[in-house]
DNA sequence: TGAGTGACTGTAA
DNA sequence: CTTACAGCCACTC
């Protein structure tokens, strides 16, 4: 098997593990799983991800919806960010560092 | 086996 | 301040 499949899964454990109404980068994910160099490994790994994974919380670490035109709808990640009491404009999310929450490893 | 690709990041100009 | 370039790891063809 695969060991590379592991690092999928923490990537998608970390991401359950945002909190309603939070959001966090690649990078902190992939901090958190100690690859801090595998940023683009882990959105890789939320293209791939199941959908009980909140992908619409992870951002780059700009705040903006870069994978905004992966998802199904052309502005569902948007509609889903605000819908947590975000504040969305033209794909960047305002007062990113306020709603920033930090992946911890458990 | 090797080369290409990507939902990123950090540093330089 | 904004824009550009290179590094990086895992996966697919």
């Amino acid at each position: 098997m695969p060991t590379a499949k592991n690092f999928y899964e923490s990537v998608y454990a970390v991401v359950r593990q945002i909190p309603y109404g939070c959001v966090t980068s690649y990078g902190a994910i992939a901090k958190a799983i100690g690859a801090p160099k595998s940023a683009r490994m882990v959105g890789y790994a939320l293209q791939h991800s199941p959908g009980d994974v909140p992908a619409h919380r992870v951002l780059n670490r700009n705040g903006v919806l870069t994978g905004k035109h992966h998802f199904p709808g052309e502005n569902l990640m948007q509609q889903l960010l605000e819908n947590e009491g975000l504040t969305v404009i033209t794909n960047q999310v305002q007062n990113f560092e306020k709603h920033f929450w930090e992946p911890k490893i458990q």
